[in-house]
DNA sequence: ATGAACATACCAACTAGTCGGTATGAGTCA
DNA sequence: TGACTCATACCGACTAGTTGGTATGTTCAT
């Protein structure tokens, strides 16, 4: 059921978690702050969701939703070269890291890594979230592979995961540091790696 | 002033924060959590430590410290060669990645993410745990680049530091996923990095 | 009128932090 | 030696405020 005009309080609790969460992390966020962010009271929030447990589940999903639109909706599919493709995701991913932590990090690895032991079902749905994003690279990266006959002992399952490994640990230095170069340099890192990788033209071992 | 024989109730309590921070989180990890985990009274812990964020500030130094030793007294420091000391070091880290997330993952990089936003100071304890321990490979990075006239654009600060951004990404992969095995697939490709970076304009390494 | 979408008042449990008190040992001096 | 002081380390009942969650409405479109 999408909006269609003025959003529901689910929707703007939704975009509430997403903001608290990301800024100041799930536990640190009361429903009480939840509510008054979205502008909805307690029982609005119970009516919509049983517990702050569920809302951390939806939150989690709803990122995926939102995310997963603005990266199948960005430029860098244009490339007809599956590697261009994977480089131009890159250099997305970097351009994005820009200003405050909270607005470039990633809601799902932020929440993971606090909820994972106390809740499964958060933990689960921040995985699909991370293993979901990833698996949208998995193609193209394949792809480059038998293009430029590649043949390391890698997959391109493992290297998509690698990208999310990189990205989400340049977002703990930025949040360590303060600022967001840190991360864009990691990225660079990253887009160095994938192009030395595919720069071997023959196949070479480990 | 190191304690000699029996563990103070201050040691107990950094020990304790160490664990139970890893596992829960900080927000997640209650005075009393602590307090009973330690076997110290709520009065020991405010003797000790002014408040909450005190004791992370503390935990922070301490965890500085004991990983530092770790390291300090690691094998990877015994390969005359220095490419070969900052491989070895990878391979050491992928090497302590076992069982479960709470006992591989890293404590700063666990409390950054939760408190940067709220303390300032527990930010900063964090931020020089992590940079700190990363500055202690940029003297083998750079005489590994300087040895085999590697003149790429990159720095062997900001490659130390994507080592560590690779690790904290995969920890966070790790607790998504629940197991540890994607944590060392990521080091393994961090590696491949180091290799691929290494192998222009000389010879190849094992 | 009926159910979905809210609002308000409330609560029991929990939280970080406090505070008066005790235990112990080191130093001092007659 | 032993009485006296002092400081540090520790104890645990207590509190003021916060927390997630509930009980009981009201509003409004169908």
């Amino acid at each position: 059921m999408p909006s269609p005009e003025k959003p529901s309080a689910r929707e703007k609790l939704l975009a509430a978690a997403v903001k608290l969460v990301r800024a100041q992390g799930y536990a640190a966020t009361t429903v009480d702050d939840l509510c008054r962010e979205a502008g909805v009271t307690k029982g609005a929030f119970f009516h919509h969701f049983e517990s702050k447990d569920a809302l951390a589940v939806a939150a989690a999903d709803y990122w995926s939703e939102t995310t997963g639109a603005l990266f199948a909706s960005a430029p860098y599919h244009d490339h007809a070269d599956p590697l261009e493709r994977v480089l131009a995701y890159i250099d997305f991913r970097a351009a994005l890291i820009e200003g405050a932590p909270a607005e470039f990090s990633c809601l799902a690895g932020t929440m993971v890594q606090e909820a994972y032991a106390a809740s499964d079902d958060i933990r689960a749905a921040c995985e699909a979230s991370i293993f979901g994003h990833a698996a949208t690279l998995e193609a193209d990266i394949e792809a480059a592979r038998v293009k430029y006959k590649i043949d390391g002992d890698w997959t391109a399952c493992s290297l998509a995961l690698h990208t999310q490994a990189v990205l989400q640990g340049a977002f703990i230095l930025a949040k360590a540091h303060g600022g967001p170069e840190i991360a864009r340099e990691m990225a660079g890192h990253l887009k160095r790696y994938v192009q030395l990788l595919f720069r071997q033209s023959k196949g070479e071992r480990k």
